[in-house]
DNA sequence: TGACACCGATGTGTGCAGACATCAAAACTC
DNA sequence: GAGTTTTGATGTCTGCACACATCGGTGTCA
C-alpha cells in the first residue's frame, strides 16, 4: 500500500481504541508508540495531533496520551464512523445513523421540494425508476449503488450543508448493511414505490407529499433493522456544562 | 496567554479560511507559515495535519498546502461550527443548524420519552419549571443557560449519541442568537407552556405528546428567526461518487 | 515523634533546527 | 513529441532545549 505512515499510525491507534482494545483512561507513551508503529516521533506526534481534534485522546504533561471515554469522541467524523461500523459497537453505530437519517432524511425531503434546483429534480427522478427496475431484475449491486445515489441527491438538493454531509454516512450504512447480509433478496415492491413517490413529489415541488413518501421509507427500514441491535444497550452521554 | 503555539495556529489558518480570507484553491508553503506565524516547522505541520483531517486543506507534494472549497469542510466539527457562527457565513450556519435541531429534537424527545432514566426525566420537568419562571421574572441570562441546559437533558436522554453530540451546538445557537440581540426581552408565553409540556410528556412516557410539543416549540423559533436569514443563498453540495 | 509545608529531581509533552528521502511537476534532451 | 533529468515541495528522521506537573526527600513546627 501506498498510504502514508501518518495515516497508518493513525489508522492502527485509532482502530485500537475503538474496538476498546485500547480501554478508557489507557495512558500511552509517545516513546512506545514509535517502537510499536516503528515510525519516528514526528510521525506520531502529528497522528496523536489528529486523533486529540477527533476527541479519542488527550496529552498530559508528564503523564502521557490518555484515552477517553467514548463519549467525548466525535460521532460525526467519517473516520470515527467508519471504525465503529467495523467494530464490535457496530449495532450501537447503525442505530444512532438510522434515528438520525429517519429524524433528517424527512426534512430534507421537504426541503428538497422546496428548494432543489431543477437538475437534482429530475436526476433524483430517473434514479428511482432506475431503483425500481433494479430492485425488480435482482441485481443487488446495482440496487446497491442506485440506492446510495438516490439518497445522496435527496441529501444533496436540501440545500442544506449539515443534511448534505450525511450522504457518505449514509453510503456507510446502506454499504455495511448490504454487506453483512441484512438486505432481502428482493426489496420490498413497496418501498420501490415510496422512491418513485419520493422523487416524484420533489419533481413536483409537493413538500407534504415527499416528506409523507420519506417517513415511510424511514419508518420500514427501520423497523426491518431494529432487531439487529435489540440487545445493544442505550449510551446515555452526560450533559457538559460549560461555565463552574 | 495559556494557549499553545499549536492550538493557535490551527485558530490562525482555521478562521482565515473559514473567512474566505484564504479563498478556496489558494495554495500557501509551510514554511511560508512557519514566517508568518512565527513558529517552527513542527508546529506548522501538526496544525496542517489537524486542518487536513477537519477537511480545510490538502497537502500536495511539489506543490503545497491547498485550501479545499467549503463543501468539503466537516460542517459538523465544534471548531469549524465556531468559526463560521463568528464569521461573515453566520447566516447559513445558523440556518443548517436550525434545520438540523428542526428534525432532531422531536426525534430525541420521542425517544427520551421512551428510554431516559428516571433522574434526567425529573431534571427535565425542574429545567422546565424554573425556565417559565426565568421567562416571567425576565432575567435573560438565567433564562439562556436553563434553555441551554433544557434542550441538553433533552437530547442526552435520547440516548442517541449523535444526537446527543449536538449539545454543544444548539449551546453555541442560543447563545449565538441572544449574543446577536436575536431574542424578545419576554419570551412567547407559549413557548414557556411548550417546554413545560414537552418535560411532563417525557416525564410521562408519552412519546407522541412528546414529539409533538417539541414539534411546536421548533416551528415557532424557526418562523422568528427565519427572516434573518433569507437572503443567504442556498448551497447545493455535489454528490461525491466513490467508485470510478 | 509525627504531621505538614517546602523544594528540587525526574520524566514527559512542547517546540526548535537541520538533515535526508521521496515523489511529482516542470524543464530539458533527443 | 516521447522519454529523461532536474527541481522543489512535502514526508520522515533525529538530537536538543525548555516548560511544567508529579513525586519524593528534607526541613520545620507542634
Amino acid at each position: 500500500m501506498s498510504t502514508s505512515l501518518h495515516h497508518r499510525a493513525i489508522e492502527n491507534v485509532g482502530t485500537r481504541i475503538i474496538t476498546g482494545d485500547l480501554p478508557t483512561g489507557h495512558v500511552m507513551l509517545a516513546e512506545q508508540l514509535e517502537e510499536e508503529l516503528k515510525v519516528s516521533r514526528s510521525v506520531v506526534r502529528e497522528a496523536v495531533r489528529v486523533l486529540q481534534s477527533l476527541g479519542l485522546v488527550e496529552t498530559i504533561k508528564r503523564v502521557g496520551i490518555r484515552v477517553l471515554p467514548s463519549s467525548r469522541w466525535n460521532p460525526y467524523d467519517p473516520q470515527v464512523i467508519r471504525w465503529r461500523l467495523s467494530s464490535e459497537g457496530r449495532g450501537a453505530q447503525l442505530r444512532s445513523l438510522i434515528e438520525l437519517r429517519s429524524a433528517v432524511e424527512p426534512a430534507a425531503a421537504e426541503l428538497a421540494a422546496k428548494n432543489a434546483p431543477a437538475g437534482l429534480r429530475s436526476e433524483l427522478v430517473d434514479i428511482a425508476h432506475a431503483l425500481r427496475d433494479a430492485g425488480h431484475t435482482g441485481d443487488g449491486q446495482k440496487f446497491l449503488e442506485l440506492d446510495i445515489a438516490f439518497h445522496s441527491v435527496l441529501l444533496s438538493g436540501s440545500g442544506n450543508e449539515m443534511f448534505a454531509n450525511l450522504m457518505g454516512q449514509v453510503a456507510e450504512t446502506l454499504t455495511g448493511r448490504t454487506v453483512h447480509g441484512l438486505m432481502p433478496d428482493h426489496p420490498h415492491e413497496g418501498a420501490l414505490q415510496w422512491h418513485v413517490d419520493l422523487a416524484e413529489a420533489v419533481a413536483a415541488g409537493d413538500a407534504a407529499a415527499a416528506r409523507d413518501a420519506s417517513e415511510r421509507i424511514m419508518r420500514r427500514t427501520t423497523s426491518r433493522l431494529s432487531e439487529t441491535w435489540t440487545d445493544q444497550p442505550r449510551v446515555f452521554i452526560p450533559v457538559r456544562r460549560t461555565g463552574a
